[in-house]
RNA sequence: UCCCCGAUAGCUCAGCGGUAGAGCGGUCGGCUGUUAACCGAUAGGUCGUAGGUUCGAAUCCUACUCGGGGAGCCA
């Protein structure tokens, strides 16, 4: 007999129909006369009740069942004369596939704290609020993909490993071969030459400037990889490994690209409440209890759009005192983005043209020779969760934006070769997968939505 | 990296100078078509680590480690 998944039980068997069921204990009750399973396999928040009768001879072992065991179970299911679920199985055989020692097996019917459960993360994925996690990270993950697959993007996969130490996207991590007990040096300095590659490399904090290179032959590209951050950032919100979506659109200006923003964060939105709605109804109850209604309006709102010299004239004239006083030139603190976001609008807000001296070197500048086309898309709760600009497509003016940030032309001569032939404007922006995630479940910790979070001291699993 | 807070039973926490506590979970027994079931009994702790103050430290002080909140860096 087929195995069916518990979704499948529930959404698609009748009453009398003959199912195989196979799972993860949750909880067990028992009696005399009749022990209650109830199990997960993962493929719905629900758990299935199964009811073995104390005359069927798999009653003694059902009744010693505990949190965590796993069995296979073949029964018939039935409408539940019971309060809590609709359907429930009704044992013919149970088997015990894998027991679970109850003295050590550190999952308990109860709620455990996120911090308690990141110790355990091999045993997480079974809890609810992972289940769900889980399940929520996968259907973005599609929806990323459907997206821009249906806008006639192409995948791109650039590379983990990178040469380029000076992305301007903060520190990295360094990839060796070398022996760190005994580094080959020539004069007192490493010698590379002697390394796998041949020079110093790094995991990638951006694959932006490779995917700038197939917008320049297939127009509309994308990537969605993971990417690294040596920072030694100890926030909420910061990982050291994370995965990031990173579109790159060439003839596009940074109108259209804040309009693809929108639209990709309002899909995003939609898809979700669509096709996990029990998952976040799951994350509504016990995490955010605006989460689902701020998915809602967000998905059918509009954006605000302000230019940076807009919202910090807005910032400076509310009433609101800053610890961080607001001033044209410096950047946007994490409290100045929050208040406009949260309190002033009170629903997504594109941030654009910023000063050019606290963005990126490939920024577009702007005829004002002050500000750049930069782009940040900030959102309740978690400030910026896109960051973009159209790139600068003229040669001339991105040498000499090289310069005052002291990039070595020689290292990006391929990088400067696309403005050469046949240049276009383009644009492109950044999306915290992570950051998305926790946006959208409510969960305030980015280590509790991701699998095997990375951060300083912390690579386990 | 900086500021603030925390670390006591498997989990969540109380105790804050004078003999280590509760709830949940575990174990044993009872009971019931049960729903984080219920009732009774029971086991379980070098009070994060290392120093110091004191007649006496879980409790006060110092350092370190780890965790949380905030900041910076950013996605």
């Amino acid at each position: 007999m087929q195995r069916s998944k518990i979704k499948e039980i529930l959404t698609q068997k009748k009453p009398d129909d003959e199912v195989l069921v196979q799972g993860w204990v949750k909880t067990r009750r028992s009696s005399k006369s009749v022990t209650f399973v109830q199990i997960t396999d993962g493929s719905t928040l629900q758990d299935l009740q199964i009811v073995v009768d104390e005359t069927n001879p798999g009653h003694d072992a059902a009744a010693t069942l505990t949190t965590g065991c796993s069995v296979s179970v073949q029964g018939v299911l039935v409408e539940s004369p019971g309060q809590g679920q609709k359907f429930e199985i009704q044992a013919n055989t149970l088997t015990v596939l894998g027991e679970s020692d109850p003295d050590s097996y550190p999952l308990q019917k109860k709620r455990h704290s996120p911090e308690f459960l990141r110790e355990i993360a091999h045993l997480r994925p079974r809890t609810n609020t992972f289940g769900a996690m889980a399940r929520v990270r996968n259907s973005l993950a599609y929806a990323i993909h459907t997206f821009f697959q249906e806008r006639g993007f192409q995948f791109i996969q650039t590379p983990i490993i990178t040469a380029s130490d000076a992305e301007g996207a903060g520190s990295m991590f360094q990839v060796t071969t070398l022996n760190l007990n005994d580094v080959p040096k020539d004069n007192g300095a490493v010698k590379h030459e002697d390394d796998f590659f041949g020079r110093p490399t790094f995991l990638t904090v951006s694959g932006q400037l490779e995917a700038e290179i197939f917008a320049m032959a297939l127009s509309d590209v994308y990537t969605f990889g993971p990417t690294f951050r040596a920072e030694n950032s100890n926030t909420s919100r910061h990982l050291a490994e994370f995965w990031m979506v990173e579109p790159e659109v060439a003839f596009c200006q940074l109108d259209g690209l804040s309009e693809l923003a929108e639209d990709f964060l309002k899909r995003l939105c939609s898809h979700v409440l669509a096709n996990c709605l029990e998952d976040m109804e799951f994350f509504n109850k016990w995490y955010d209890n605006s989460t689902i209604s701020t998915l809602d309006s967000i998905a059918n709102s509009q954006f605000e759009r302000l230019t940076y010299t807009e919202a910090v004239d807005l910032l400076k004239k509310s009433s609101q005192t800053f610890e961080y006083p607001v001033d044209w030139g410096i950047d946007l603190q994490s409290e100045h983005e929050r208040y406009l976001t949260e309190t002033m609008i009170q629903r997504p807000v594109i941030v654009t043209d910023y000063p050019k001296d606290i963005k990126a070197f490939y920024m577009r500048l702007n005829d004002d020779g002050e500000t750049v086309r930069a782009m940040d898309v900030l959102v309740p709760r978690i400030g910026e969760i896109i960051g973009g600009s159209q790139r600068e497509e003229r040669r001339e003016i991105l040498e000499g934006r090289m310069n005052e940030s002291g990039i070595s032309h020689d290292e990006y001569s391929w990088y400067l070769d696309l403005r050469s032939y046949g240049t276009v404007p383009h644009s492109g922006f950044g999306l915290g997968f992570e950051r998305t995630v926790q946006f959208i479940t409510g969960v305030s910790n980015i280590r509790d939505v991701i699998p095997f979070p990375r951060t300083p001291k912390s690579a386990e699993f």
